[in-house]
DNA sequence: CGCGATGTTGAGATGCCTCAAATTCTGTGG
DNA sequence: CCACAGAATTTGAGGCATCTCAACATCGCG
């Protein structure tokens, strides 16, 4: 059994989704998890499988997605270190449809649902971070159905290289099939439009890579944040 | 200064968002509150306004959307009877982007971010339905992403028509602009499959109202749920 | 009765996907 | 170290779904 040490509950301490809780706490929530680390390429959670487990990511990156009946897949989340997964999962009728998929190794801190259940009870602080970020996650995700629904490919590519610098900054090592999935779209036009953008000099790229060099003209115009 | 009634307490006591509380927490928010009649078309909360309060619809609907500069607007969600609206608002920075309009004369029980911070703190037990309720929220939105990215017009308005039928039965009350409005197309396109629907005699329809005659036709086949 | 909102239908414009072919890169195994 | 397979990128051309614009019919309300 892997074991945690004080640096990752430091990491833990600094990050978003902890704020304003103390030191105390998050390392009862190490002890009533327990860590694991999954390859590259690992399916978490798969369709139907009923996983009512919690993860914290330690290290890593974490793609939530579904693939659709015609082959396609929409990526709805990226979780990276000290970001909560499937954290109302053990609220709720456990038959969702997201799939979680490793992008890198790694490691999670894992919770079952019951000792989930009894932190919460136990630390009911913590209800304010949960709901504050689920909110953050219905926000974006209203966000997204704005874009789709009124913007056109362009400026949503735009909007997803802003808001991946944001959180990953430069370079971002995704390759144009994961941006797609993202903006919802295909591999062609997202290479079309980061070939216009290259032109510009507002980024660079290669392989499975992209330097952001003029984050400014990437900004967004309009309201509503995304976070992904 | 209005004031409710027993059998207002009763509609909430069978609602689904109350499942599992007992008729004296139901009544202890009824205390913790105040009604209040919105008449049709007025703007409950408009964007930047800072809303905080959190609004319980005794009768009436609801309407929560963002206008954006297009002049085009987009509807997330109808609140109707005994369902909540801004449930997260107390818990968040609260510069949100939404707007929420009555498309009728509407009764709110309304309950300030205080008040309802003080209501969760003493009635724990409502986080669970709070959580359950902003869980199928989110799936919610998701399924509408995945239904924009993936699907064409027509399964789209026939989904939001499914969906609308589940929730408020038969006839419909809303005109093709507002079934546009949800499910992200032009009242043009809205009427041209309604057209097709009457034709095959799914659906029959005069202005403003919409009867559904084979709901079993607009079933959706792919996972994931609307809600609306 | 007339005005504004809604519904109806058509034709044209267009943004984007799809398909296809060629090129470049990366990692693997001989 | 090289050859090769597979994946990622690049670019072009064609097609299609849907928006846009426009004209007209219809309904309901003051």
């Amino acid at each position: 059994m892997e074991n945690f040490t004080e640096k990752d509950i430091d990491v833990f301490c600094r990050a978003s989704f902890f704020k304003g809780l103390s030191r105390e706490i998050i390392s009862n929530l190490f002890v009533a998890g327990k860590v694991v680390t999954f390859p590259k390429n690992t399916f978490v959670s798969s369709i139907g499988d009923n996983f009512g487990t919690v993860l914290f990511v330690i290290s890593g990156l974490l793609r939530v997605s579904v693939g659709s009946s015609s082959g396609r897949r929409i990526t709805f989340l990226l979780v990276k270190t000290a970001e909560p997964y499937n954290l109302l999962g053990p609220y709720l009728d456990p038959s969702r449809f997201l799939e979680a998929q490793t992008l890198e190794n790694t490691r999670c801190l894992e919770i079952t649902s019951k000792n989930y259940l009894d932190f919460v009870e136990r630390h009911p602080i913590i209800i304010h971070n949960i709901l504050r970020w689920i909110g953050m996650g219905l926000d974006c995700a209203n966000s997204r159905l704005l874009d789709l629904m009124e913007k056109k490919v362009e400026d949503r590519i735009l909007r997803v290289l802003s808001t991946l610098h944001n959180k990953f900054g430069s370079p971002l090592l995704f390759t144009s099939q994961e941006i797609s999935e993202i903006a919802g779209t295909t591999p062609e036009s997202t290479l079309r439009t980061m070939g216009l953008l290259r032109q510009m000099g507002i980024i660079s790229t290669q392989r499975g890579k992209i330097w952001i060099h003029d984050s400014a003209a990437l900004k967004d115009t309009e309201f509503g944040r995304l976070t992904i």
